[in-house]
Formats: structure tokens, C-alpha cells, sequence
DNA sequence: TTGTGTTTTATTGCCTCC
DNA sequence: GGAGGCAATAAAACACAA
């Protein structure tokens, strides 16, 4: 026990349990299930309030077990608590003679009441981070999945890339192109798409990729944004859209994927989307 | 009634502040 | 160094199912 710093010293208890010296008995104790009505029947050994707070009294008192505040004294402690969930020394003493307890047994609660008080909002930041987590994990599946299909749709469309360039297997000073996923953070998706541009030679940097899609010139190597889908970063090696020269790419997009889906439909659902490796 | 889990009251030891 | 706060802990009081 520290020096002077509680009102009982060892020797008022058994083992580590404090006998109030019916401080609580006032009202009678019975703890927060108990009705008022039940509590307030309880008897008190104190003829006068003024014992309560006696402290010299509780020291001549046969020791009594510990006993719950009562629902009216726990009341009143919620509601200042409530208040201010620091007790000022002039509170203290002012609950305590009011209440009927020893000013150590208010600290005491109140100590007890912002350590449950912490638990419990420990609880609340746990639920909060919680649901943060789910919905961003939620989220980012849904991004997954979306990067995979795209990813598939690129895959598909090299396929019909490198298909057309054996089918049409043009002469020398033509050119065929693959598109190239790479990984990489700078894009939301996670990944950007590359057209490579297979030049044979000569081609003095125009080609044409396809007769019946869009015309596209070479260019050195620049990225436009695919407005088909937000946040994905194409990239186009020596390769670009040639139509108005404005940096509306969506035309572009739209038609690669469209095109992409036409031979492949079946009920509105596009084959080989997810079938494709 | 009894065993068990939870809540409440209180103590102890350590730390910080003035 | 004393006062007060906090974390850890003990133990009584209480709730509740079997």
C-alpha cells in the first residue's frame, strides 16, 4: 500500500479485499439489477448521512463485504461522468457528501468508469476500421476482377491481331502491331496496355492496322487515356488515333472493343472474354 | 442448486506532472 | 516527494443456463 495515499491501509483488509465499513449501506448496495424500489428497502446502519462520510467511523465498524452502489448513486456518477470524466478534487469531495461515499470510492469509480468507457471505444474504432476494411477489400476484389477481364480482352485482341497478320500477310513495308500488357503502379488498374508496333521497315512511320477500323499513325511512343474505362492508362507505342487529332480516344477504344466482342457474341454476352488464357 | 461467465468495486505498482 | 492517472489484477456480486 502506498504511503497515506488511500483512506484504509492493509490492515482494514482481508487479503486485497477492502471492507467498505458499510459506506454503501446507506442505500444498501445490490448492485445495478436490483430495483430501486428493492434497494432503497435495504437497511442502513447509519442513523445520519454525516456517518457516511466519517471516515474514522467506518474504521470502527466490523468489517462487511463489498457491496454494489446503489442505482441512485450510480446514476448521479453517470451524470456527472457524463459531464466531465475527470473528477476536480472540490467535485470529488462534493459527490462523495452527497452521495454518500468516500471520496477515494468516487475517484475509484470514476477510474473504473473511463477504463470501461476506453474499452469501449476501443471497440467502436474496431467496428469502424472494420467495416472501412470489408468495403475496401470489397472494393478492391471488384477491381480485381475488372483488371482480369481486361486483361483477357487484351489477350484477346493480340490474338486477332496476330490472326489478321497472317491472314493478310502483307508485303514488306507493312506493319503489325500486338498489344502488351504491362504491370505497373502508375495505372489504377494496375497494369497499362501497350500497342507495340512490329514495323517491318520503310513504313516511314503511317500504318495501318486494320482496313475497316481505325486509322493509325505512328508516332513515337505516347499514352492516351481510354475513356471506356476510367482510370486505365494505354499505351501507345508509335501509335495514334488519326481521326481529328484531338485527344478524344474514345472512339478508339470503343471500336477495338467492339470489335473485339462482335465475332465472339452470343446473347449479348461476349465468348472468349473469360475463356481466353 | 450449482457451475460458469460477466460486471463491478477496489488494490497495487508504475508513471507523469508540478 | 506527493498527488493523481492508468493498466493489470483480485475478488465479490450478479446473471444465467443446465
Amino acid at each position: 500500500m502506498e504511503s497515506g495515499r488511500f483512506l484504509f491501509d492493509q490492515s482494514a483488509c482481508h487479503g486485497n479485499m477492502l471492507f467498505l465499513g458499510n459506506r454503501d449501506s446507506l442505500f444498501g448496495g445490490g448492485g445495478l439489477a436490483m430495483g430501486i424500489e428493492e434497494a432503497t428497502k435495504r437497511q442502513s446502519i447509519f442513523s445520519y448521512p454525516e456517518d457516511l462520510y466519517n471516515e474514522e467511523y467506518y474504521d470502527d465498524q466490523a468489517p462487511e463485504k463489498k457491496r454494489r452502489l446503489t442505482p441512485e448513486q450510480v446514476h448521479l456518477l453517470e451524470k456527472s461522468f457524463e459531464v466531465e470524466n475527470k473528477l476536480e478534487p472540490e467535485k470529488k469531495t462534493q459527490l462523495a457528501k452527497k452521495l454518500g461515499m468516500q471520496p477515494r470510492q468516487v475517484a475509484v469509480w470514476f477510474q473504473n468508469r473511463r477504463a470501461r468507457w476506453k474499452t469501449k471505444q476501443l471497440e467502436r474504432d474496431y467496428d469502424v476500421l472494420k467495416s472501412s476494411y470489408d468495403s475496401l477489400l470489397l472494393s478492391y476484389d471488384s477491381i480485381k476482377k475488372e483488371n482480369e477481364k481486361l486483361k483477357s480482352e487484351v489477350n484477346f485482341l493480340n490474338e486477332k491481331l496476330s490472326a489478321k497478320d497472317v491472314a493478310g500477310a502483307p508485303a514488306s513495308g507493312q506493319s503489325s502491331h500486338a498489344l502488351q500488357v504491362e504491370e505497373t503502379r502508375d495505372s489504377p488498374l494496375g497494369f497499362v496496355v501497350k500497342v507495340e508496333d512490329r514495323l517491318s521497315s520503310g513504313s516511314g512511320g503511317s500504318a495501318v492496322v486494320d482496313e475497316d477500323g481505325p486509322q493509325l499513325v505512328d508516332s513515337g511512343h505516347s499514352y492516351f487515356h481510354c475513356n471506356d474505362y476510367p482510370g486505365s492508362l494505354v499505351a501507345v507505342n508509335g501509335l495514334q488515333s488519326e481521326d481529328d487529332g484531338s485527344d478524344d480516344s474514345r472512339g478508339y477504344c470503343s471500336e477495338i472493343f467492339a470489335a473485339a466482342e462482335e465475332p465472339h457474341q452470343e446473347g449479348g454476352v461476349p465468348m472468349g472474354w473469360w475463356a481466353w488464357p
